[in-house]
DNA sequence: CATTGTGAACGGATTCACAGCC
DNA sequence: GGCTGTGAATCCGTTCACAATG
């Protein structure tokens, strides 16, 4: 029940809870059992539950979860409720990618500002949204309290750009520049350098031996 | 020393131990301790010096160890000494990014193949590489002898190219899809799926409470 | 009686503390 | 003296087993 401290590894499987909820819902089944969860996610079914208990009790003993019902309150747990602003920094090839991805057709976050420190790219046009000029981060983060950031700029900018945001009011980063971020205790960094995450595959792919099970 | 069973954790350590050898030779260090290590990392020291001593003694006490040694071991362990084969699946706004990020910049890797169903798409070219049709998978895989792949393709067709990858030879998968994979045993899987990451990291935006490392 | 919710047991990874060595 | 290498202790997340309950 209680919320105090809950482990990254349980929050990061809430969203994929989430998106199979959606899928279901939209096939319009109603009660889902955390065996079946568990065959749709690839996790055990109690760890499903453990992770869900850590919230409070949200199923029914006997029969299962309330598909919608579990779905509000993930999204509520996530902080997915109300539309969440993010920021993206960094407009070259993976910033571009983002800006067009999925992330503005998904409905629970909206881009809010678009940065790039080229003149060239400034001013032009992406859904609906134009690339603004890195000085004016602080203005419009401020401006519509963003506080989730996407970071796809060079290594050697990546600190001074973080620097500035923090400063800015944005508390947690999806960090996809190869290098470390410094950040003050409250601010949250997610690493999701690309070039890391494929070397450390390549790893595996080397190896004949004994089985390796998806993550 | 024993290669046996290399805890995943460690692994996703590797590249970025190589990383900043790659920036400290590049400066022309040549000794380095594992509490520079550490600060560089943000890892402590003794979790590196345990990482190091999962594959020997490369170190030399009382001193520390030397870069261009330490790198070239690095190297040979994760796989990278001979230039690794990989392909990318689905050629759009993220696959299209990925075939022009530092990947092929990366002299590590050599992407020899990029894939996608849609004509329009066909026969562009990208750094030097035409995008083929999918269905010239098999052969161009079987060709190359590549056994690393990334996956960006629309969820819904994620399985049943999978499998076609899978058939081919492939044998670890950098998944983007929004989707779980279901893949034998022998065939390594690592999730990166963006949206799943962005929503997790929405959690930690929410919260104003206690203090959260950067990961 | 099927399925949730959870304390207890387990196991894997990190940290500690120090022995070994240059 | 300083830094690596490593067994022991600890921490934390997962799995197990079962009590609770609609």
């Amino acid at each position: 029940m209680s919320r105090r401290k809950t482990p990254k590894s349980v929050v990061k499987r809430l969203p994929v809870y989430l998106r199979i909820l959606d899928n279901l819902i939209r096939r319009d089944v109603d009660i889902i059992s955390s065996r079946v969860l568990s065959e749709e996610t690839g996790f055990t079914a109690e760890q499903i539950r453990k992770d869900l208990a850590y919230f409070g009790a949200f199923g029914t003993r006997g029969t299962g979860y309330n598909t919608s019902y579990l779905r509000e309150r993930l999204l509520r747990i996530i902080g997915l409720d109300k539309q969440t602003k993010i920021i993206i920094v960094g407009y070259g090839h993976l910033g571009k990618a983002l800006a067009r991805y999925n992330i503005t057709k998904n409905p629970y976050v909206r881009v809010v500002g678009i940065f790039d420190k080229d003149p060239a790219e400034i001013n032009t046009e992406v859904e609906g949204l134009r690339v603004s000029h890195i000085d004016q981060l602080p203005e419009i983060v401020r401006e519509y309290k963003a506080k989730v950031a996407i970071l796809t700029v060079p290594a050697e900018e990546a600190q001074k750009v973080v620097d500035l945001m923090v400063e800015s009011g944005i508390t947690a980063i999806l960090n996809f520049a190869h290098t470390k971020l410094h950040v003050p205790n409250h601010v949250y960094v997610d690493n999701a350098d690309l070039t890391i995450e494929l070397q450390s595959l390549i790893y595996y792919a080397e190896e004949d031996e004994k089985s390796h099970y998806a993550e």
